[in-house]
DNA sequence: GGGCTTCTTTCAAGGCGTGATTTAACTGGG
DNA sequence: CCCAGTTAAATCACGCCTTGAAAGAAGCCC
């Protein structure tokens, strides 16, 4: 019920410093003209604002333009050197670490092999330390230019007094894992969220998620989690764990799930669920491959041949249509986008009976206003989307670092 | 991506302004240096901001209290009687008008029965226009003092260049309601929402989701429909119909809805699926009473003695928990109010067992973060959320009733 | 009554956004 | 080649805001 907080006056202008800088980040070069219409303040201010940015050297020209009679309009840009960011992708079967300038080009990476399924949280932290050190020593780095650290998590992250990560699935009860790498000499700030939440954001950046205020991003992979971006904004819920679409029940008196309810959209979409039910019917299991990856592929491969293939994708198609008409009724998005490995396997062939399963399940009216498409960045958006928290930080606190 | 709107220094003003009305409406009467700790204020900017107020007669003293030694603090309270407003309560079978000044006391109310469940919107229009009329010449109210009016309609609302409302159970198809009431003389403001987003912003405000940031009203009657509130305000979604729990599939392969879907939630738990589902396997029917309500609280009278109606309603709280379940995982809220008629009819007698059955299909974190109780303001609360809208708008812009 | 405490107001200082004005930069026509 | 016309960017004076400090107000306790 309470408004925003802004109070003194020099929040005003560090607001109107956030404002300028989304606006430049996320539309490309612009001319202070358009950035006043776009931000609604005077030219004036747009002025002093920029040249702010620009002696602080945040802010570059990138060349004139037009001129139909008058002085050509300077484009303006955010400095893609102006400062670096790392992202983190912590998986189950390895630790992947990169390095981008504020443009997004990756400058450098570092990639450790798992033992043991990420169980062993030292050798997860030894690995990201290890990964840090790496692309921080990369040629013409300044170490004092990394504006942060962004890392993705399989599991829920608790943004409590102290930042706390359950990983179900790699055995991690309550690891601190931003105390463990503070000690081990990671110079803060360091940002933790969960790895299908950074994707999102990935993809709502720079992907199928642009520009749409209002959207949801799936993971599918050996099982589903999603992100919500409400008002432009990832939403968390209460205590950050919003978004465990990979539970919602969908068959009541269906299949059990791992987690032990019944009828859990996991239990019949994630790729682990559709290679059961495909056994289930098939017990001789003709497809090749031994991991989870290569025998989805081979099942969407072997459905324009194999009866039972194609039936147990189509069904893969209702369930999933069913759970996004669930998402289209409650939340009512401008867009859902299917992303993950097992989404983009399964999505690149069944795109259209997912929509027309989602149509049968949604209301009209909000289905009408919803696009469902696929992911563009591919399954390795993880580190990528990491990375842009500490960017995000420091556009909206209006330039500052700390 | 965009961060919020403020931009000249005047604003700045009317957010603290705002702050102060806020905190003083939610938190009853408070002194300057406790608004000052609130709000984050300097306690000279408190002391300006209700010196502006007290000269605008918007916030009165309310009596000193305290006094340890030194001066003793005046208690500050926004005053009831600065203005009033108007709630509309549009139903199928009537259409009832309530006035309300600030501290939301009802001042004067006014109710129409409808003659054909709501389809004429002639006679709707006349009926909010009579009761508009009438309240607002009540003893006492200057006219010129109602600062808005709200009004709850059954169906969806969509915000866009003319605010059109569509009814489904009504028929409304893309009705004007506010040019109407203008083109019949009624005044602006005025706003219209879904009257259950206005009955779940009552409870917000004055019933069982008080200081809830993050939660869910759930509307129970013939159908069923939510309000969800995040971060404290109302979310509408993209296209302003989020919230339709009705439709959330929790059933698959289930039973056809009347909206054409199959194993919609409101399939199983409106009252009009409950007692459906009693007549299905009660033909002979014992149920005593005319209308749904009647019938509704013949069942849960029943269910001590009948088995059939224990075991239906015992049905409708599995499915009904699971729907919860579904909102609970996906949007982490910190509460759910079961409210709507049949929802208290019924939640009286069953919300441990919904409570049990959410459990068994939410997952175990955001779970323990919930609680799910019944809404404290009963079945009537629509006019007084339709009331609030104004009052929001009023406290939000930092007390300028334009 | 005189210290003491606490609340409330006043005051000067430092910032900020804006409209108006001025300066800059470029086009196009004679 | 120069000069009016046009648009962009910078500068200025003004009014408004918040704030810490200081002053004033209003009660308590001894």
């Amino acid at each position: 019920m309470h408004a925003s907080k802004l109070s003194t006056v020099q929040d005003l202008r560090r607001g109107n410093r956030a404002e300028v800088l989304l606006r430049l980040y996320a539309d490309g070069p612009l001319a202070r003209p358009e950035l006043a219409r776009l931000t609604g303040l005077s030219q004036a201010t747009v002025s002093n604002v920029v040249g702010d940015l620009l002696d602080a050297g945040i802010v570059t020209e990138a060349g004139a333009v037009d001129s139909s009679g008058g002085r050509p309009r300077m484009l303006l840009r955010i400095d893609p050197g102006y400062a670096t960011v790392i992202g983190v992708d912590v998986g189950e079967t390895r630790v992947k670490v990169e390095l981008f300038d504020l443009g997004m080009r990756e400058l450098a990476r570092a990639d450790y092999a798992l033992t043991d399924q990420g169980t062993d949280v030292d050798q997860v932290v030894a690995a990201i330390l290890a990964g840090l050190e790496k692309v921080s020593g990369h040629a013409g780095v300044d170490p004092a230019r990394i504006m942060g650290v962004g890392i993705g998590v399989p599991g829920l992250v608790e943004h409590g007094d102290e930042l706390l990560v359950h990983g179900q699935t790699m055995g991690w009860r309550a690891v601190p894992l931003v105390r463990l790498l503070q000690e081990g000499g990671a110079v803060p700030p360091l940002m933790v969220d969960n790895g299908a939440k950074t994707m999102g954001q990935a993809e709502m950046w720079f992907g199928a998620g642009r520009g749409a205020d209002h959207a949801v991003m799936i993971l599918l992979g050996s099982g589903i989690g999603a992100s919500i971006v409400t008002d432009g904004k990832p939403y968390r819920g209460s205590t950050t764990s919003a978004g465990e679409i990979g539970h919602l029940t969908v068959a009541i008196d269906g299949r059990r799930c791992r987690c032990g309810a019944i009828g859990c959209l996991e239990a019949y979409v994630g790729a682990e669920a559709v290679l059961d039910r495909y056994r289930e019917q098939r017990p001789d299991d003709t497809l090749t491959g031994a991991d989870e990856e290569t025998r989805i592929a081979a099942l969407v491969a072997a459905a324009d041949l194999d009866a039972v293939a194609a039936e147990v994708l189509d069904t893969t198609a209702r369930y999933l249509g069913a759970g996004i008409g669930n998402l289209v009724n409650l939340l009512n998005p401008r867009r859902i986008v299917l992303g993950g490995w097992a989404g983009l396997a399964m999505g690149n062939r069944m795109l259209p009976a997912i929509q027309t399963y989602a149509a049968a399940h949604s209301l009209h009216r909000p289905f009408e206003g919803t696009s469902i498409e696929l992911a563009r960045l591919g399954a390795d958006a993880v580190a990528l989307g990491a990375a842009t928290l500490p960017v995000e930080h420091f556009l909206r606190s209006g330039g500052r670092t700390d």
